[in-house]
RNA sequence: GGCCCUAUCGUCUAACGGUUAGGACGGAGGCUUUUCAAGCCUUAAAUCCGGGUUCGAUUCCCGGUAGGGUCACCA
């Protein structure tokens, strides 16, 4: 069943996600983090974060804070926390092991380059042909020669990169490395030091990049943006990590739609992607969609209150729920539909609008289109301002539109009441409006004719 | 440039030697409708090229080509 399993005793999978703090969270990041975690779920093991905060001068806790932001809001929970700026005495040993071995040396540079060390601590290269297995890749050779006597250590308290990986994927008991493509090319040289601690690798999984558009790997200066973004652009994470979780695997059959706790049980390393993924924004906002409409009418106003003007009472906006959920791709959209000029902004105030607008393209007639209003208009007076609703209005309106045609009494009533051509449809808005409101927009638009 | 990885519609992908090369996003058209969306229906759109292997290649092999990654005292 489970033939991939292999490195820890107990056949426990661990697995590990190790980004460095020198940037923010973007979805390339993500999506790695995603694959790691949901293997550990899928077979009971553990989910490690570790932070890769060597390099003093570029890591920023800004960025750390950001990535735990980002995993939190993401729904991704891990099972241990390391930041490997608190384990320079762990390396320091490591370090002094492989020294003693012969497997690393105190190295005098000669002519200084600017800014480096006087001395550093190199790997001794065995030149060796180094292979492994991928899990996606299938196997990889490649001749370490050519890599040279590398640097592992600036000093004896100031390890680099491909040292600290090794020690704490070995230390913290990691079975599989989950990680970018960018870093196959690493990875012989992490086996070297694997062998001179006389230690076996972990099984490797190297999952093809994230792209941008023009299908360079995603990065922040073309065009990724932070998973946080999405989270204040009013995205479900739900739908966010069921996107992401389909660049680059996806089910045996056809679904898209795929919750979580079904991803995790159909997971599968076999089943990912050799060619990078361009991150599709349109698709996302798809998604999206697809979630948004699976909630009910509370769970989807709880979401979008937030992003609606302050200005909009609480009975107003849960009137306004079924006119935001089918325009809005996200809660943000409620904001821009609703502001003053949105399609949704007539709520807050009635737009100043061209009388002329008021005119049925078919059948231009200001006398007719007057008389359509105040027949609407006396309609509405026999309708409860307690149970003004959209049915209940539609039902006052609808015999006399049906008898005198639909387009030349409906389009005055809407834009009587929200002056302008892009709104719901009469009747949703006047709800919205409430009786009173209703009854005064369409005074003026009477007299506006007149 | 060296080394490594990859290659099906514009995009995400299915087809693990035999299919009219399928689905989804986006596009186009239509229906519905008082507008715009949404929804429903229809439609255009792909196997990088060349050799093999085979009765038969999207699929296997080799070679090109193209794209990407990586070549730090970053991770």
């Amino acid at each position: 069943m489970k033939k991939d399993v292999k490195g820890s005793p107990a056949g426990r999978v661990v697995t590990r996600f190790a980004p460095s703090p020198t940037g923010y969270f973007h979805a390339g990041s993500y999506r790695t983090a995603l694959f790691s975690c949901i293997y550990a779920r899928q077979h009971g093991g553990s989910f490690i974060l570790r932070i890769e905060d060597t390099d003093k001068e570029r890591s920023k806790k800004e960025y750390e804070k950001n990535i735990v932001d980002s995993l939190e809001w993401m729904g991704l929970s891990y099972d241990a926390f390391y930041r490997q700026s608190e384990r320079t005495e762990i390396y320091r040993r490591y370090i002094q092991r492989l020294i003693d071995s012969g497997h690393a040396y105190v190295s005098k540079e000669a002519g200084g380059k600017e800014g480096g060390r006087e001395e550093v601590i190199r790997f001794r290269n065995p030149g060796r042909t180094v292979a492994f297995d991928d899990l996606i890749r299938g196997h990889i050779e490649f001749d370490t020669a050519e890599l040279g006597d590398f640097v592992i250590a600036k000093s004896m308290d100031e390890p680099v990169f491909h040292l600290v990986v090794v020690v704490d994927d070995r230390e913290m008991g990691i079975t599989h490395i989950i990680r970018g493509e960018d870093h196959i090319s690493n990875t012989p040289r992490q086996i070297l030091i694997y062998e001179a601690l006389g230690a076996t690798p972990p099984a490797y999984a190297h999952i093809p990049l994230l792209l941008a558009a023009d299908r360079s790997k995603l990065s922040k200066r073309n065009g990724a943006k932070p998973v946080t973004a999405y989270r204040d652009e009013g995205y479900l994470p739900e739908a966010v990590v069921n996107y992401m979780a389909l660049l680059g695997w996806h089910p045996a059959d056809d679904r898209e739609v795929v919750p979580f706790g079904d991803i995790v049980k159909e997971f599968s390393l076999e089943r990912v992607q050799k060619s990078g993924a361009i991150f599709d924004e349109e698709k996302l906002a798809w998604f999206n969609r697809q979630y948004l409409q699976r909630l009910d009418d509370g769970a989807f106003l709880a979401g979008a209150r937030p992003f609606m003007p302050a200005s909009i009472a609480e009975d107003a906006a849960v009137r306004l729920v079924p006119l935001l959920r089918e325009k809005a791709r996200c809660y943000a959209d409620a904001a821009r539909l609703l502001a003053p000029g949105g399609e949704l902004g007539f709520a807050a105030a009635l737009p100043a609008y061209d009388p002329e607008m008021l005119l049925w393209k078919k059948a231009p007639d200001k006398a007719a289109a007057a008389a359509h209003l105040a027949a609407v208009k006396a309609a509405l007076e026999a309708v409860p301002a307690a149970g003004f609703s959209a049915d209940a209005v539609k039902a006052a309106v609808w015999p006399y539109a049906e008898a005198k045609g639909r387009g030349d009494v409906l389009w005055p009533f809407r834009i009587a009441l929200t002056g302008q051509e892009r709104s719901p449809d009469p009747f949703a808005s006047a709800a919205v409006l409430g009786k009173e409101e209703t009854m005064a927009r369409i005074r003026a638009a009477i007299a506006q004719l007149g």
